[in-house]
DNA sequence: CGTCTTTGACCCGCGC
DNA sequence: GCGCGGGTCAAAGACG
């Protein structure tokens, strides 16, 4: 029933070709691990997603509804996969999250939870999903950037 | 009171 | 042209 290779590259063009394996980041404080997390990074996986992302089907989401300004197409997408070993898929990163939809995934029986930054002017979106075969990972996608670097937390 | 959560409905883009 | 999938927003409710 299902490919023995197959894995989320299979779900879209992206391939998570650089998520990173926390066995025991929980030890670490979350907020650390996100102020570590090296930016050049995010350049390199969404300099990926671009070259790749030729005919890709995942871009930014619908035009601005109801907002019928120019929509400058956005080639640079910051896009940053995570798979972390949690049983909770709620991990406070340092920042503030507002949950603003679930969806179910065909290829899984888990929902898939977006949530997006509670600071306006963040444009930061995270999306969490948990693994198919591995429901004891948590696949964190990390969208945008943090416009406020001053985390309740930090 | 304020904030956040949850579900449903709606919309868009693309494929065939 | 229509359908599917995915993604987002909205309202209400719950809770602190």
């Amino acid at each position: 029933m299902d490919s023995p290779e197959n894995g989320y590259a299979n779900q879209s063009n992206f391939e998570l070709s650089e998520f990173f394996e926390f066995d025991e980041w929980k030890e670490e404080d979350p907020a650390m691990v996100v102020s570590r997390y090296p930016q050049n990074l995010v350049y390199a996986v969404n300099d990926q997603v671009s070259y790749a992302g030729g005919s890709s089907s995942h871009h930014e989401g619908p035009s601005n509804r109801g907002t019928p300004s120019g929509r400058e197409r956005k080639e640079i997408k910051e896009k940053v996969a995570f798979k972390t070993k949690s049983e909770v898929e709620i991990l406070d990163d340092g920042f503030k999250w507002r949950k603003y939809g679930k969806k179910m995934v065909k290829n899984s029986p888990n929902p898939r939870n977006y949530y997006k930054c509670s600071v306006e002017g963040c444009p930061v979106k995270k999306r969490v999903e948990r693994d198919r075969e591995d429901p004891r990972y948590v696949i964190t996608t990390y969208e945008g950037v943090h416009t406020h670097q001053g985390p309740s937390r930090f």
